[in-house]
DNA sequence: CATACCTCCTGAACAGTGTTCAATACGTGG
DNA sequence: CCACGTATTGAACACTGTTCAGGAGGTATG
């Protein structure tokens, strides 16, 4: 029963997925480990760098492979299902957005999936120097849809508000709508 | 020297300018201000509320204020202009993203540029329904757009990399391309 | 066998955080 | 003078991230 890092890094995504960031402190996490706090800083430099490894794992699953076809139009629809699987992964799970966030300004390379949509961007027909400011358009899209949907979850959770239970929540299609409007806007003629 | 609700804000405001988030602890407020923890307690409630006042400080200066041209063109540059203007009241604030965005989903209404923001959309010709949406579209790369810029400023701070010291830092030319695009994305014919 | 070494973890401490609350002072109206 | 609201103190509570001397545990070397 050794403990290694990525048995440290796992639990702490199940913490974050089971009760949100407020509640992944060193000592939860030691106590959820049956260690000691100490005993994490051996496997782990600081919280900052944890919680970076905890990001890559959240975006783990997600294919970070970008299509080998230069076809811009089918380019578009990947970077859409990119995109979307993003949200969807991120969704389920509270604070994700902030934890994606400090990891993207922290170690950029680390989040595989990010690039990747650069890159499809770019495939895509934005301009090449333009590339890496849509990436941070769709971005900052991405988790402002996220930290939006789990706010408005979390209002609804502690009122007695549970209304519109059918159908998916509203928020997929604002995030579907925005999506499109800055591909239109990014793709335009310039 | 009576300590008002005001005062403490104030104060708040000039400590996360000079200082940023991490060193507005209400024990530091406490001793600028000559006066024991407790006492802020009294004119505020949380550090929450007493951030959302702090946010509505900073975008105080911004005028809220709606042209009433029902102008489909003005209005655009109006948006531009109020979301140039916000951003620029944002840059030279540290960690200002973090206290709007943690303000908009705590309280929206106490920041009133932003629901101008929203209106102004509407008349420069988002779809009524779409509103909302593209209101988070924008104020998503606004706060995106300045978190990015003081980290670089963080980053060429720490290490010794005073590049490009002429001109204006290349964020602002990236903000503008952003905000063309989703504009010409938003107005588009859907 | 014994000694050294390296890996891993404990236990305790440090300095800080937001928040609460009894007790106390201050100032004004009865 | 006395009482009553307003305002503040001082101390405590339960946390937080981080550090570090010390001690097991195992492996390799003399």
């Amino acid at each position: 029963m050794a403990l290694t890092r990525e048995h440290v890094v796992g639990t702490a995504v199940s913490v974050l997925r089971d009760f949100g960031l407020a509640d992944l402190s060193m000592r939860r996490l030691a106590r959820e480990l049956d260690v000691q706090v100490g005993a994490l800083y051996w496997h782990v430099k600081n919280k900052q760098e944890l919680l970076v490894d905890v990001a890559a794992q959240l975006l783990g699953d997600i294919p970070a492979e970008v299509p080998r076809s230069p076809d811009p139009a089918t380019a578009r629809t990947a970077v859409v299902q990119l995109a979307t699987a993003i949200r969807s992964a991120l969704v389920p799970v509270p604070d994700s957005a902030e934890v994606i966030q400090l990891a993207q300004s922290l170690q950029p390379a680390a989040l595989a999936p990010l690039t990747g949509l650069r890159d499809l961007l770019e495939t895509a027909g934005v301009g090449a120097g333009h590339s890496a400011w849509a990436q941070h358009l769709v971005l900052n899209h991405i988790l402002g849809s996220v930290a939006a949907e789990q706010e408005r979850a979390r209002l609804e959770s502690v009122e007695g508000d549970p209304a519109a239970p059918g159908g998916p929540p509203l928020g997929a299609e604002a995030f579907a709508w925005g999506l499109e409007v800055i591909l239109d806007g990014a793709l335009l003629p310039r």
